[in-house]
RNA sequence: GGCCCUAUCGUCUAACGGUUAGGACAUCGGCUUUUCAAGCCGGUAAUCCGGGUUCGAUUCCCGGUAGGGUCACCA
């Protein structure tokens, strides 16, 4: 077993079949966070063994989508490390070494048969309803293996398991779990089953996290830990991430989608690393908004949960808003501004946008609904709308005139949100309906049923425009 | 079907034998500078069922039920 002193050494390895989904972006923040925390490393691999379902362009995406979030890693494809490769497919020397010690100890042999042959097992052992076993066809005399069938490891010591895993405690699985699995396959690339325990042995990695599917084939790990006579790294099970449906994982298939779309709908990195820290992780207080630091110095296997979670939007939603009022001046503003045509690039509005959107791609339905039109474009009156809940025009005319009144002779420099609002109070107390004041304002600059409070809007547009809406207003009525 | 795992408000969760079962999102209601949003205040809402163990079970054990995972020359 590792003792307690020994660095933590963890890693993320995705196969690059692919984008990621939030479900393999949480694999990887846990890992990556546990690394963090306690001052070990962080190791990125990509296990590329299957050529048939490898994807072009998937490990720049993959890169792509843990750095938006703001993972780093110390050893990886991209920056190498002590330990290169960190792409298995260019590690098979490693593979076959592992595999030919094993082939000596009469541990691992040649699959004489077909893959159709194999299939038939499969199908038959399916249509009785039995699990199949590879085992039960084991043949007597294996040719030698010259690398063009499958090697398969032989599990000499067919019986029951029991270990300890980190997060879900002792588990335990019957022999029926055991099985004579492919090492190498025939096309000489080797198995997820045998190489990634090898690259693990080899990187020293001390911590193998990894999604709740994984029990089932731990097992078979087990065995071939011992064959090897290799110490197993901790194993800590992550509990799923669950689709919209909340039962079955979330996959490709039902909607987990690309991990970066979450960018492109304006999503912000830290509050993504936030979410999905959250779903199946708690540290136990009730602090909820965590920036990256306060993640990493917070985490811990123990938070860790045995049952799934549901990925629940409004919540990401929420979160994400928490993050943006955090953002400081400038960072807001940098981030608005990418959302904005060019017209309505105003500093002046920040605020308002900022209040309003739970993501930046809501910006960009306020500027398709003209929500935020009356910013740069007079609007267009409406008697009604103006009249709003009187039919008194005389009223309102009088209304709009006296404020009017009280705020041509004003200097262009008093026109901010605080004297502004002085001013229409004073005037809106006088009457006995505050709204016959107010509203016709707000009306007036606006044009719109759902606007800015009217005090925001004079100090954005500013004396000469709010001046020239109000009379076009009075004009109207 | 075999093996394995899981089970607290609608959702994410707190509780590590003793709490009026707490918080957050959502929802509903109220307040403010009578719109909208935001903000603030408040309400509704949960221990899957049945047995044990115990002075006492959300918590420990067993059974049921429901859900999930897995049984590839995929990872």
């Amino acid at each position: 077993m590792n003792s307690i002193n020994q660095k933590v050494v963890t890693r993320f390895a995705p196969s690059p079949t692919g984008f990621l989904h939030v479900g393999g972006i949480r694999t990887a923040i846990y890992s990556w966070a546990y690394a963090r925390k306690n001052n070990g490393k962080f190791i990125l691999r990509i296990e590329d063994t299957d050529k048939v379902r490898e994807v072009e362009g998937s490990i720049d995406h993959i890169i792509e989508s843990l750095k938006w979030i703001g993972i780093d890693w110390d050893e990886g494809p991209d920056i190498g490390g002590p330990n290169a490769p960190y792409k298995q497919s260019e590690r098979l020397d490693s593979y076959i070494k592992y595999a030919k010690i094993l082939i000596e100890k009469g541990l691992a042999y040649a699959d004489p048969y077909t893959e159709e042959e194999v299939e038939d097992f499969r199908k038959k052992a399916e249509e009785e309803k039995r699990p199949f076993l590879y085992r039960d066809h084991r043949p007597e005399n294996p040719p030698a293996w010259d690398g063009s069938q499958p090697l398969r490891f032989k599990i000499k010591d067919i019986k029951s398991y029991e270990w300890k895993d980190e997060v879900r405690g002792m588990l335990k699985a019957g022999p029926e779990a055991l099985d004579d699995f492919v090492l190498i396959k025939s096309d000489g690339y080797p198995t997820y089953n045998f190489a990634h325990i090898i690259d693990d042995l080899e990187m020293g990695v001390t911590h193998v996290m990894r999604a709740d599917e994984f029990i089932s084939s731990t097992p078979k790990f087990l065995a071939l830990y011992e064959a090897l006579g290799i110490e197993r790294p901790l194993l800590v099970t992550l509990p799923p991430i669950m689709g919209p449906d909340g039962k079955k994982k979330l996959g490709k298939r039902d909607g987990a989608k690309d991990f970066l779309e979450y960018k492109k709908e304006g999503y912000l990195p830290e509050a993504m690393l936030n979410f999905l820290a959250f779903i199946g992780w708690n540290p136990g207080g009730e602090k909820e908004i965590f920036s990256k630091q306060e993640l990493i110095n917070t985490f811990n296997i123990e938070g860790i949960h045995i049952s799934g979670g549901k990925f629940n939007v409004e919540k990401l939603d929420w979160i994400n808003k928490e993050h943006i009022k955090k953002l400081s001046p400038d960072k807001l503003k940098e981030n608005i501004f990418e959302w904005l045509p060019e017209e309505l690039q105003i500093e002046k509005i920040i605020p308002i946008i900022a209040e309003r959107i739970s993501k930046f791609s809501d910006i960009k339905v306020m500027v398709e609904s003209g929500e935020l039109d009356f910013f740069y474009k007079e609007p267009e009156y409406s008697r009604d709308k103006l009249l709003y809940k009187t039919t008194e025009a005389e009223t309102i005319k009088n209304n709009l005139n006296e404020v009017l009144e009280a705020l041509k002779d004003k200097q262009e420099d008093h026109f901010t949100k605080e004297n502004t609002k002085n001013i229409l109070m004073m005037i809106a107390d006088k009457k006995d309906n505050r709204g016959e004041v107010l509203h016709p304002v707000r009306f007036a600059l606006s044009g719109l049923d759902k606007s800015p409070d009217p005090f925001i809007l004079i100090e954005i547009l500013g004396k000469q425009e709010v001046i020239k809406r109000l009379n076009k207003a009075i004009s109207v009525l």
